[in-house]
Formats: structure tokens, sequence, C-alpha cells
DNA sequence: ACCAAGACGATAGTAACTACCAGTGCGGTA
DNA sequence: TACCGCACTGGTAGTTACTATCGTCTTGGT
């Protein structure tokens, strides 16, 4: 109630010309239950239910095949859970939700920067999900570049997503990401199987498709 | 001076436990001294001499080659430049000065935070340094997946080369990166050119570079 | 009806900034 | 030498995010 309240306001007047007190008058509660349910500011656009998901993803998909691919798949099935449930081509009213508070964090300078600092927790989750044994510190490494950089392809799509208005959908928008920056041969393509594809939707890139201008790159 | 005051103080005190007046008064100026040159207290360690470096590498590359492939190669040059010059196996005051900083980027979420969102423009600034002309959003697309990819693989090899205390030389950390990432036929194996290697280094790796095949990664 | 526990609110305080105005040293010009 | 503009510095007061502490109130279980 307080986060819709917030979100709101801080759409319609800024991020920073919004203060906590403006928030906690709309919601009608007084700025010491404001924090007590968001430690910061910030938070009343940032919570993540994103983390454990990926992490989750990240445990349910077999470990025997490329570290980016594999976490690849993760994203871009923990995407689909997160946008599942459209009516045709509108969004659904969290999906709306969720596209405000992802516009905030991406034209806010102070949203954006701890967003992308809850994507580096999320690193750490992923790294440790992928080894739950090994200590080799080459092997380490090895997964936090793979890791973070599939978190900032990642990044990309959201925000591709978020200039498009939702109108794509997410989980392509992210295989097409990761196959832009990895090339075409990472993405998973046995993820169709999942929910049908409405009409009209992008084409389903990953693998021979013939109309990809395969660029330079 | 300032700044080497403050740095010294965050590292000993920490970042949040040390205020802008300590700052202040371990440099013999006021506080709004500071403020006035440096407009936050995160940009007392954040400053920024990275972004047009690695604008003018990227200029410097050739253009005919995988996007991140060539992005690589200008994050490495870059930090070729910034890291030369050292005696022996030792940085010289500008090395550790910056390995402290870089000590409290990674340690801090504020410094953290903020030094993610920076690596966010200068994304920006591959972006268009790449593409000078285009305006096809596929494009843009495209080159925003693989800028923001290898720029997080960068932040991975910086806090390795942090957390070894800058025994290892910079640039063959983000190469191996780079590698681990998106395979070892994506770095660039002619950098060897320029600072002589020291003995005893890893390997340079990337087998080969049989005339540069076309994309395809 | 009573009691314990959690939710809520008010007050006061800290610290990062900002806006505005005043003092100080310094080179160039008459 | 006297004067003027200019850059740098400093002080004061205010806003805002956030914290600590304490008192009040509501609620659910017995």
């Amino acid at each position: 109630m307080i986060q819709a309240h917030a979100v709101r306001l801080f759409t319609e007047r800024g991020y920073d010309a919004t203060t906590v007190t403006d928030v906690a008058e709309a919601a009608g509660v007084s700025p010491m239950t404001v924090y007590r349910h968001f430690p910061t500011k910030e938070d009343l656009v940032l919570i993540d239910q994103h983390g454990q998901l990926v992490a989750e993803c990240i445990a349910a998909t077999p470990a025997a095949q490329p570290l980016v691919r594999r976490i690849g798949s993760a994203l871009i099935d923990s995407a689909t859970a997160l946008t599942s449930g459209r009516h045709g081509n509108d969004l659904t009213a969290d999906g709306r939700f969720l596209l405000a508070r992802l516009r905030l964090m991406i034209s806010t300078p102070a949203l954006r920067a701890k967003h992308l600092d809850n994507h580096y927790a999320l690193q750490q989750a992923i790294v440790t999900a992928i080894e739950d044994d090994a200590t080799d510190p080459e092997t380490t490494f090895h997964a936090q570049a793979a890791a973070s950089a599939c978190l900032a392809v990642l990044h990309t799509a959201l925000t591709r997503w978020a200039e498009d208005d939702g109108r794509a959908e997410l989980p392509d928008l992210i295989a097409k990401a990761l196959a832009a920056a990895f090339g075409d041969d990472i993405v998973d393509t046995r993820r169709d199987s999942g929910r049908p594809q409405p009409a009209g939707s992008p084409t389903r890139l990953a693998g021979a498709d013939p109309g990809d201008p395969r660029c330079v790159r």
C-alpha cells in the first residue's frame, strides 16, 4: 500500500522531488511507519523478489553445460515466471507495477546505482549456487566473470523492456541480449515448451533464424 | 591533497564512520571547501579518469572484429595504460593509491553502487563510440548487451586484482576474465607488443589467431 | 476480561548536502 | 600607490534521509 503510493508519487513528481514525508502523508501513516517497513527510501522501489527466484532456477538447471548458458537459462526462466500471466497484449496490474518501478530504477541515478549493487549481491548468490563445494579460486573467478556478464546482459534486456513499455516478451529480450553478447549458439533453444506464444510476437531467435541479420559483432 | 586524507581516513576508520567534517579537519580546510572540490562524499573516492581513456581506446581499435573482442581489447589497453610503470613487483605510489580506492569501492556498498553506476555511464559512452552513426535500435541493443557484459567482466577482474593486492598484472586478469565469460577465442592476442612481460606471468591465453574468422562470436 | 506482543507515533538528534552571503589574497590597470 | 575584478575560501542556516528512544495503542490468545 505504502509502496504503491510511493511509486505513484515518484513517477508523478520525480524521485528526488518527493520526500518520505510526502509518501507517508499520501499513505495516511507517519514517516516512522514508512521507515519501519522500508529501511531506506530506495527500498520503496527496489524490493527484490528476484533474488531467490534466480537462485532456485539455477539449482533446477542441469550442471553439464557451459556456465553462461546455464546462468542464462536460469535468468530466462525466472523472467518467465515473473512476467507470466498477461491478457492478450496487456500486462497485468502486477506487470504494470513492475514496469513502473523498473522505469524509476533506470531513470533515477540513485535507484539505478542501488539496483546494480543488488545485482552484485545476486551475482554472489549465483556463484555459490553453482559451486556448492569447490573452493578453487580459479573456478570461482570463472564463475564470477560469467555471472557478472550474464547479469549485466539481463539489465540491458530489462532496460530495453522498459523502453518498449513491456510490449515485447521479456524472456525473448533476455535471450536476444544473451545471444548478442555471447553468440547465437549459447542460448538454450529448448525452452519453448512452456507458455504458448502469442501470435505476432517477436521471432524466436536462437539457432537457425534466417531473418537474423547476423550482424557484425 | 584532500582526497589523499580522505582515502586514508576511510581506510583507517571505515567510510561510514568518517564524516566529511573529519576529512576537512584532517586536510586543514573547511567542510565547504571539501564540497566545493568533491560534490559528494563518494566522489572523494570515485573520481573517474577511466572514462575518456576507454572511449579513446575504443576509437583506436579496428572496427572489423566482433564487438566483444573490440571492447575487450580497449579495456585491456586502458588498464595497461592505467597501471603502467611499476618497479619490479611493487606498484608505484599512484598504483597503491588506485588500489586503496579500489578496495574501498568494493567493500563499501554505497561506493560500490555508485561505481557500478559510473560503469553504466561508461557503457553509454562505449556504445556511442562504437556506432558513431547508426541509429538502428537492434544494432544499439546489440552494442548495449556486449558493452554491459564486458564492463561487468572488467569489474570482476578489478575485484580480483584488489583481492590479490595488485600483485597480478591487471591486463592479464582482464584477459582471463574475458576468456572465462566469452570463450578463449575472444581475447585479442596481438597486444603483447607493448610492455615486456615479467617472467613467470600467467600464460597468454587465447590460442593463436587464425585470421579472425569474422564473427560467430 | 486480561495480558503479552507487536505495530504505530512523537521527539530529538546526526550527517550529507544546498543556498546565500561575506571575507581574503592576487594580478592587472590607471 | 590606489583601485578593481576574480577566484578561492569560510560561515550560517536550512532541508532531508535516517536513527534511537520511549510511550501508546491495538490485537490475539487464554
